[in-house]
DNA sequence: CGTCAACTGTCAGTGACTGACATAACGTCC
DNA sequence: GGACGTTATGTCAGTCACTGACAGTTGACG
């Protein structure tokens, strides 16, 4: 909260006049109220009106500027999965695909500076994804946002290895499979005590560590 | 159509009196009439109460046999994921735990006759579930169906290796990369043209087949 | 300064759901 | 077979998310 200029034109994150600029902290005066409600009080005992009431806009403002209830909670989440597309599309090519995502998981979750928009702590982004995993309501964009990354990953991966995403089904069962285990882990994640980023990346890595020997035939063995 | 007795006590099915056995049709009624709207006009062109009138019952009694509107076209898909589990189990201990679940996965969608409750043809089945695929109003429940059965599987792959599910992270990342690959696995299956029972399981066999290639190192090599 | 376009509020309406209450229809016990 | 308690059902009113239509304001810009 360091940022206090009042109008000045800080090089860049406010281009237009007046009227963007109002949207923008319009905006973002919705998405914070909306946070700050949801993590509170919880996402079901939040209503639109609340929020709209508590930054003085009508209901309908509200919706003018996300799409639904659901969207404000995914917001700041969009950051994360930027930065995770970003990275994997900068891992070195020679990288093996599922070491590539790997990586690029790990680096998903850090600072995801005020790069492009939402102005998000991280503490903050990670109290809002334990809310989503553990509120049945936003299971639905939850699972819809994990088919689009999905989508885009095997994609990317795909192009990655010169590969026809129609014809070899690698890159999307590669996916797949990863996605299920980054899922399990938010999910397992958000449950412990301890959920911090620290905390985060150990059981991302512990997951993924464990995916060969859980997929090889015998557990007993070793 | 063709069952058209009056009150007969046909064997099984209508263990208790008159109100029982009308309760049952009562559901019967409401379940087809909605599966039936549902895949000819689609899930969200078909409202609760065009369902409630159609088999002449109030919209407030829909919603005393199902939690909601989702819970119609799951009812079905329930005996599915049933099977499921009791394949699992029944699979010989000395099976690894990727191929019992597998060999489950693959006799999942076999028939499961009139077994237990809903009668609804394996064909109508397999329609719904392609509706329930592209009705993003339907993921939700989809995915809260998909973290329940994770879960149960888990467990039952963790008690199958006398594991500590808690305490050896394998069994749970073992069946969220399987879960995965299922859903992507009914995705695409969803999107084809010949969505039939053999396309499915051939779909499912060459993904999971891919699994392996898919998680190894290299994709260039071989 | 005046005009146009964009932002916003108000209002009415739909559709999914829920609680409360009244009614009618079993089930069953004598 | 009739009285009585349980239970399924209908009706009604109300909440909440969301949407279309219309009207009023206010920046943008020549």
């Amino acid at each position: 909260m360091t940022r206090t200029q009042t109008s000045g034109v800080p090089a860049q994150g406010a281009p237009g006049g007046l009227r963007e600029r109002r949207k923008r902290r319009t905006r973002e005066a919705l998405l914070h109220a909306a946070l700050g409600f949801f993590t509170t009080q919880g996402y079901d005992r939040t209503t639109v009106d609340e929020i709209a009431d508590a930054v003085d806009v009508s209901q309908r403002t509200f919706f003018r500027y996300f799409a639904n209830k659901e969207a404000v909670a995914f917001a700041a989440q969009e950051a994360v999965d930027a930065r995770f597309l970003a990275e994997l599309r900068r891992r070195p090519a020679a990288e093996a695909p599922f070491e590539a995502m790997r990586r690029a998981a790990l680096k998903a979750w850090d600072a995801t500076p005020e790069a492009d928009g939402e102005y998000v702590t991280a503490e903050l982004r990670m109290r809002v994804y334990r809310m989503i995993e553990s509120t049945p309501a936003l299971h639905a964009a939850h699972m819809r946002r994990h088919i689009g990354l999905q989508q885009q990953t095997a994609l990317l991966i795909a192009e990655r290895e010169g590969l026809d995403p129609d014809a070899d089904p690698r890159p999307r069962v590669a996916v797949a499979a990863f996605s299920g285990v980054m899922r399990l882990t938010g999910q397992l994640w958000g449950r412990r005590s301890d959920a911090g980023a620290d905390a985060l990346r150990e059981l991302t890595e512990l997951h993924l560590d464990q995916l060969g020997p859980a997929l090889s035939g015998s557990w007993r063995a070793a």
